[in-house]
DNA sequence: CCCCAGGCACATT
DNA sequence: AATGTGCATGGG
């Protein structure tokens, strides 16, 4: 699903299919993909880091999706301490009970939830879609939903401001969003390319391959496999943005999937 | 029965 | 400012 348009599509070489129900504006789909990045030079920009260079060759290709801002925060909120079935699941118990169905022949499939639909969600049937807090993340979920249909959480104005006073300012409506949500949100729904968002994989990654360049305390607890600190939470993810530039989050994805090839974790997808 | 999974908010110090 | 702790689902 992107957006309300279901697709199917299939990669043959260079040639990208698209099929759907009804006729789909093609800058629907080459904006969700991001087509419009340059990945050649930004490929070329991450290879000067030879680590990366090789995690990169290792992993093989990567895209980053656009995705829409409401979809992308409701979805990091809901994933926190979960597993990635986990979250999908949860994600699409919220779509088939608040989104907008779509049937086409033997397919169906649910839109992402309007802000609207959650914010006047009863709490106990948010709780149903399996949150792995309950009642606290229901109304977390609801006081978001509120914020953004009022227009007090405005995206587009987010976007529009530098990467650190877009997190503050995003941060600031807790409710749910942390350093990792906002740093999420930021670079897969805000045009902030630059962000670095760090869980226990990408910690991981990075004190394997650039424990000289970090405070050893951090590295220390990481590799134990200790729960991230703030600290090491900051000591990681402006490590990430000094290192890789402008587009850091393109660096970040590689390192997240590169971990979780070497320790054979893919498969819990 | 145990363990842990793409953290966050809040209480203590 | 730093550290500790509760939260409370589901699968292995």
């Amino acid at each position: 699903m992107v957006g309300e348009e279901m697709i199917r599509m299939r990669q043959t070489g260079d040639l990208l299919e698209v099929e759907s129900p009804r006729p789909v504006a093609e800058f629907k789909i080459t904006r969700y993909l991001r087509f419009d990045d340059d990945l050649g030079s930004i490929l070329k920009e991450l290879s000067k880091d030879s680590r990366l260079r090789e995690v990169m060759a290792e992993v093989g290709g990567i895209r980053i999706v656009r995705q829409d801002p409401w979809e992308c925060l409701v979805s990091y909120i809901v994933s926190r301490n979960c597993s990635i079935p986990m979250i999908r699941r949860t994600l699409d118990n919220l779509c088939r009970k608040f989104g907008k169905k779509i049937v086409w022949e033997e397919s169906i499939d649910y839109g992402f939830p309007a802000p609207e639909m959650i914010s006047q969600a009863e709490p106990s049937e948010l709780v149903k879609c399996s949150l792995r807090y309950g009642r606290r993340q229901a109304l977390e979920l609801r006081k978001m939903a509120e914020f953004v249909s009022e227009g007090t959480m405005d995206f587009a104005a987010l976007k529009r401001m530098p990467y650190e006073e877009a997190k503050s300012a995003l941060m600031s409506f807790d409710n749910g969003v942390g350093n990792k949500v906002a740093d999420c949100v930021l670079l897969f729904s805000l045009e902030k390319l630059e962000a670095f968002p760090v869980d226990v994989w990408v910690a991981r990654a990075v004190a394997q391959l650039y424990q000289k360049h970090l405070d050893s305390e951090s590295v220390d607890r990481i590799k134990r496999e200790h729960r991230l600190t703030p600290k090491d939470y900051k000591c990681v993810s402006d490590f990430g943005r000094r290192r890789f530039g402008r587009y850091a989050g393109y660096a970040q994805e590689y390192l997240y999937h590169w971990i979780r090839l070497q320790r054979g974790a893919c498969h819990l997808e």
